[in-house]
DNA sequence: TTATTTACCGACCATTCGGTCAGGAATCAA
DNA sequence: TTGATTCCTGACCGAATGGTCGGTAAATAA
């Protein structure tokens, strides 16, 4: 809700209260499965008012998606420009992608989740494909470095590693307490050096 | 479709047709995106004669989902009930379920995306929770053998480990040639022994 | 030929969907 | 009080949805 002071109108809800109520409700019935009206029912107004604020479903789902893509978008090229061997930088780039998806998990689970059917979901996945573009790269240079193993392509293990960071939205719900650096520490052991026993 | 000789009526889909093309299509497009008029099309035959093979949308998802579940209960089953330390068995099951992936992808595609909307969904949802509690237990003996790292709760070792197997289905198509045993190699590689050069 | 079995079609139905519209209600500034 | 601004409502619309029904088409068996 917005409840700011010194704002003119009557008051009521602000346009990010809406889109986070969307991004969890979508993420929830899935994207189809959610009609304007069930989504006016979660924030307690009628459809016609939702309209008001937004200009369709899909605008909706834009904003959403938009949100995690800058996010992801923002991680990567801080881990690309970072200093250091590629190896490291890579390590840098799933503990902020941990973080990212914690602090921002209804956005990011629904865009990970998106299937395609609209124009605005193509849009997504394009971006959503060039951010794991740069990724693969990032993971090819540390195997050139040599401080990857080589008996994998690339490719392959950029997909398997991300794979395994992006399956948090699956079941990863927020708790008191922040103990993202420490689920971070936990990707991180398990993904470079491995789950048996060192 | 059945093309069989020898059987009596007239010639036409049989139920497993019907089923596979409802699960291609509803891991497409999703399910609540999938009318059954589009599921009619793609079958090339009308929204009428689909309810001559299935009692509704709803059996369509249930017959899919149900066949995933069978094949990874199998393998479950199997793995556990293998000879020889847990870790073995722990990677037995991680190679079993790779192939499980690609061999029934579509299946297990649909099944790993269902949010529980539905009875029959979320009956699928607590079937899947049974599956993943036996691997949670298994990882667990392998980490009391002292054969995978004790610093992370065998809980979430369970869930990323398995989030990575099945991030296959994000990207994986099938070729020709049957290259699910390297696939299954190089899962195990990396989640085993760590992306880190040895 | 005819009966039987199986597969299919077109027309139809009630409901729900995304979206529109004309107007009412709550706030602040003058 | 009045006007401007913002937020909200209920009634409505055309299209799409899951599902039904009565009848037809193609095959085998007699």
């Amino acid at each position: 809700m917005n409840t700011e002071r010194g704002k003119v109108g009557r008051p009521g809800y602000d346009l990010d209260a809406v889109v986070l109520a969307a991004a969890q409700t979508f993420t929830e019935r899935g994207y189809d499965g959610t009609s304007m009206d069930d989504l006016a029912r979660v924030l307690g107004l009628s459809k016609s008012a939702l309209y008001h604020h937004v200009s369709g479903k899909e605008q909706l789902l834009q904003l959403a998606t938009d949100r995690a893509l800058d996010g992801l978008t923002a991680v990567v090229d801080e881990a690309v420009a970072h200093a250091g061997p590629a190896v490291d930088r890579l390590e840098l780039l799933v503990r902020r992608s941990v973080e990212l998806l914690i602090a921002e998990l209804p956005f990011v689970t629904l865009l990970l989740r998106v299937r395609g059917n609209t124009a605005t979901e193509r849009r997504a996945i394009r971006r959503r494909r060039e951010i794991d573009h740069a990724v693969a790269e990032l993971v090819a240079k540390a195997v050139a470095d040599g401080d990857l193993r080589g008996d994998v392509d690339p490719q392959l293990t950029a997909r398997l590693l991300f794979g395994m960071v992006n399956s948090l939205v699956e079941w990863y719900r927020p708790t008191r307490g922040s103990d993202a650096a420490e689920l971070a520490d936990a990707v991180c052991a398990i993904a470079f050096a491995g789950l048996r026993r060192g």
